[in-house]
DNA sequence: ATTTTTTTATTGAATGTTCAATTAATAAAA
DNA sequence: TTTTATTAATTGAACATTCAATAAAAAAAT
């Protein structure tokens, strides 16, 4: 059987099962015998590739988050438009792309994130994407807003799009994307609304220095 | 040292060093050994009170879901009006109430949620609380605008008000519960403002039936 | 074009550790 | 003295990791 060149091919079979054992039993239960069965290989390989459990879960979380942020990049490339509320949609979008609201990677998500409140390793990686997050949405409502008000749009939107998210992943019957999509858009529009109503007043605006 | 009723006691010690093993290692090292050494006891009285360690887990969630569901019941039964808007600002403030929020709750709690994807028994009580939850938020919306704009109503202020207490639960820094509060009035305020502006347009509004 | 050697991929069994639960013993209180 | 509360030691299962063995493929030598 052994053909040359499998390394990426396995990598990218475990990494799968990973998430579809996590998906099914729970990171407690994804023991590296489940997940070797899951992928059809023995559970020293395991090891041999990723040097251990810990570096096959740190290698998913990577994925994951690589994957969520290429669905964002996607998106706010395809646009043609500077326009700072349609970037903030293709981030809301991205957010809820396909590929990270289906079951596996969002069981496996939330999992990594409970656990990663006392892994180090993986709480690096958390804070990397969480910061990305909170950072896109802030410099887009820079564009429309003083720098406190933007920050608080930011932390709100953020808020409600993981809400969203994580209140998707717990229901018995998935996200229903299509839904929290609206939601968060139509979010978004309040709170555009909220800052014109303001701003629209003959009170002093700040405009966005730089 | 044995005496006579020390049941309660202990239970409460247990349910308490739970809490403090999940702060300090996270759920997957909480171990009964680490459990029972907070509580300054041995790991055999855990099955002995709780008939072993699920029982202990069950009932340390169930105290949570309690202290929660009495912080948001204390401060509406506080009010003496009906106000609509007092009531969903108490559920508000009742979801981030000081000893929800501390980081030994706050963590414990996220780690149950993660680990009640898989566990039916932690499912069942986190569907209840969930469902509370919306249930409160959507029937005082009701009391303000139709039925379907009530549900997305509460579906989104859940989300945020989930999505606030989860990003504090992770940030290294913990929960600014100050913030989250005025973000979630911030949001609430938003939701009636923009009833308010539809509503308030020459178009047709459906009263609320009943 | 064979044969030999080396490299790569993989397995299965063995190892040692960790844990929850059980049990027998102990000690205080009633 | 009997009951209640508790512990320390033990058991057995589950687990991640390691390691020697094997087998295929590739490269080198004949």
């Amino acid at each position: 059987m052994p053909k040359v060149g499998m390394e990426p091919i396995r990598r990218q079979q475990l990494i799968k099962a990973t998430m579809a054992a996590i998906d099914e039993v729970g990171l407690a239960d994804a023991t590296v015998m489940r997940i070797a069965r899951h992928a059809g290989v023995s559970a020293g390989i395991i090891s041999h590739y990723f040097g251990g459990k810990d570096g096959l879960m740190e290698a998913t979380m990577r994925q994951i988050l690589n994957d969520l942020g290429e669905a964002v990049s996607a998106r706010r490339n395809a646009l043609s438009t500077t326009s700072p509320r349609a970037h903030l949609e293709a981030i809301i979008d991205g957010n809820f792309d396909r590929s990270q609201v289906t079951g596996p990677v969002a069981k496996t998500w939330l999992a990594f994130w409970a656990s990663s409140m006392h892994q180090p390793q993986l709480q690096r990686l958390q804070n990397v994407n969480d910061r990305r997050l909170y950072a896109n949405l802030c410099h887009q409502f820079r564009f429309l807003m003083p720098r406190e008000q933007a920050r608080d749009a930011a932390r709100a939107l953020a808020a409600m799009i993981d809400g969203l998210w994580l209140r998707g992943a717990l229901t018995p019957e998935g996200l229903d994307t299509d839904r929290a999509r609206r939601l968060a858009r139509e979010y978004l529009d309040q709170l555009l609304q909220s800052h014109d109503a303001r701003s629209s007043r003959p009170s002093h605006e700040p405009q966005p220095e730089s």
